[in-house]
DNA sequence: TTTTCAAATAGTGCATACAAAATTGATTAT
DNA sequence: ATAATCAATTTTGTATGCACTATTTGAAAA
């Protein structure tokens, strides 16, 4: 008790991401309709109507806007408001183009700097991943292929290249919920965190950067394949 | 005259990124102080006073900080205000080890899509700066330097490694301030840049990445370095 | 019927006001 | 003397109000 209330400051190190403000709340909510598309592409979003969806008043919400705007989720047009921004297989492919590059790095990085208890960490989820591959469970599966790549990037120790990828990766999401994976890509997607996994049990951080950007690469094809073919019906 | 305004949406696709609001005015300016060091890490930055300072409202201000917050030139506490982040020699390595990443793959895509007219202005530019260095004009140096980095970025084509490297590069330019670059670093920054000429020249987009890799990988080890000598007088 | 223009309408952007939280300083107890 | 407690002050976070800008609507003129 005494001792929460004595320290005057004792988070000034600290990094207490607990933005509590209602403004980040906002922000999470606008940014989770995005991704999911339940406001889709060219959506106009006006601050009164939202405010009073939500009960809140219009300046957290416009400070929302903002941080999403930064996030290039929404546009903010001078004296008109803000719209959704699209998301089309071009915005796509350069999406993942930037995004193979840097899980390249965070690969390489981590391949050379991490400790044999986190490769055998990897290993583990890995080997988690290949049994819900086989039994085609797709929701565990992208939950667990998820956390694989954050843990390349986290194990990269850099937090820089993990900062600026989740700001990517976020509006790359946006793409994965409509993308139906075919078992093809779904089965050469294995095939390719076999090879990482590999390298990275070698130790071979040139391989691993050189598989992952691959992989990566491929995945934003596909991503833009599906984002083709949904406004394409051919 | 009729097709202007019977189109419903007609700045559809159009950018105008003309943000011509009062926050984006004061971020502006906050981040130039920032960047310059006017604003030295760890500054508390108070709304009131700032607001009363540049004779604005509270509301600009705090939008602006939520924008510098994104770019993570400062911290926003909750309930405790904003203050300036820190700037250490390890986040500058860590930060110029995405930037080489970002470039490498600009001198790639920029080398594989560039025109002949384009290579033609990088040559002119690249010919601009070796005659600054020869002359040691250092601001005019500098200023050159920025304008080709910035051109390779560009003519990667890719707007998402454009906007990525961009956000970046403010961080990293509150180093090249400090940094008194030395004569030998100097002479090697023209040797890498007259490199990477040289494979664009081929179109060797291999060599290219290679060479901008190692050549903003050095650059932010001479920024850690100035910045270690900062703190440590040695 | 089509075009032009003005008035009305709607909606943003900024300023101000207020409430909640944190910091500071003084006072009291140990 | 040190530590704890509580009130006063400062500062943030949210709400509200208002002016200015953009858009739409409708009537008048071509």
């Amino acid at each position: 008790m005494t001792a929460e209330r004595s320290a005057p400051v004792p988070a000034e190190d600290t990094f207490p991401i607990a933005r509590s403000s209602l403004a980040a709340s906002v922000a999470d909510h606008l940014r989770a309709m995005i991704v999911q598309g339940t406001l889709p592409p060219g959506t106009r979003v006006q601050v009164a109507a939202l405010a009073a969806s939500l009960a809140v008043s219009a300046t957290p919400v416009r400070e929302a806007l903002i941080i999403l705007a930064e996030d290039r989720l929404v546009e903010l047009l001078p004296n008109r408001g803000a719209r959704v921004l699209p998301y089309t297989a071009d915005e796509a492919l350069a999406l993942f183009e930037v995004m193979a590059a840097l899980e390249a790095l965070a690969a390489r990085l981590a391949t050379m700097r991490m400790h044999a208890e986190d490769c055998d960490e990897l290993e583990r989820r890995h080997a988690a991943m290949v049994a819900h591959h086989r039994r085609r469970e797709r929701q565990a599966y992208f939950a667990v292929n998820n956390e694989i790549h954050a843990a390349v990037l986290t194990l990269s120790g850099n937090p820089d290249l993990v900062a600026t990828h989740a700001r990517l990766e976020l509006r790359g999401r946006r793409g994965r919920y409509n993308a139906i994976v075919d078992d093809a890509r779904w089965d050469q997607a294995m095939h390719e965190h076999a090879l990482l996994m590999e390298a990275m049990r070698c130790r071979d951080a040139e391989a691993a950067a050189s598989i992952w950007q691959t992989h990566v690469t491929n995945t934003g094809l596909a991503v833009a394949h599906a984002l083709h073919r949904a406004l394409d019906p051919a």
